[in-house]
DNA sequence: AATCTGTTCTATTTCGTCTATAACAAACAT
DNA sequence: ATGTTTGTTATAGACGAAATAGAACAGATT
């Protein structure tokens, strides 16, 4: 279930970027499902047709969906092999993180505990 | 050594928190060092003064220096233990980049290995 | 005594987010 | 065939964050 934040320091549509891809990484959409209609959810959600817009493009630009005008929004297959250049570009995101955890103390191996963590509480829950 | 981006879309004070905290963990910076002022960093860096200190007050809130007034600001040591709260809060920023390394096909290990590489590239890096 | 420090205040510019409304042409449903 | 739904595009406004600028203050330093 997609429920947005309003009081969060996340845009709008980052949220319902990431809940989304959420929801394919749990299986709940699979390649070839379509998403609501831009106008549909931004109703259920209780947002402005531009912010679901938004956030549909974003992920296009990022490859997971794809977006026939004039018809709808399609789960795309993930590729089989993720390229470098998307490698280098989470490895950015996931830095300025990373130094903080690091500057807290932790330990390389709790950092991961942390990712193992995060795999299985998202895969669990609906 | 220091050196910001005003193309990217991280804001200025926010690269800055982040490269001190690299200069930590790296051991540039220890624990009892002073940092520059805020009028000289701004100085070097090109910024304005307001933009090194909100720098430093987002570090004082991350407990990583302790700013004295009208002294200046110090390089705290690091609390032994780590407090859950600061766990979740950590786990929260890494969620949705580790959604999107998911959606895209990476393994628990590939995500692990990504970390492990960065943090070989932080403490490499001069 | 002069300089440097972080702090505080006011002000302005710029940009991103979000909303609102409207119109368009293509696809779809009945 | 007609009416609805679709994503797209355009314009507009409100709001807040980021960044800059300049000035003044009082305590610490030299």
């Amino acid at each position: 279930m997609l429920s947005l934040n309003n009081d969060s320091d996340i845009p709008l549509y980052s949220q319902l970027s990431t809940q989304i891809m959420e929801s394919i990484v749990r299986g709940d959409l699979s390649t070839g499902d379509t998403l609501p209609s831009v106008r549909v959810l931004a109703g259920d959600l209780g947002v402005n047709m531009h912010t679901v817009n938004k956030s549909y493009h974003e992920l296009e630009s990022k490859g997971i969906i794809e977006i026939v005008p004039k018809k709808g929004a399609v789960i795309k297959a993930n590729e089989q092999k993720i390229s470098a250049k998307r490698i280098e570009i989470l490895s950015e995101e996931f830095r300025p993180i990373v130094v903080e955890a690091l500057v807290n103390g932790m330990k390389k191996e709790e950092i991961h505990q942390i990712i193992t963590n995060i795999i299985i509480k998202i895969k669990k829950e609906d």
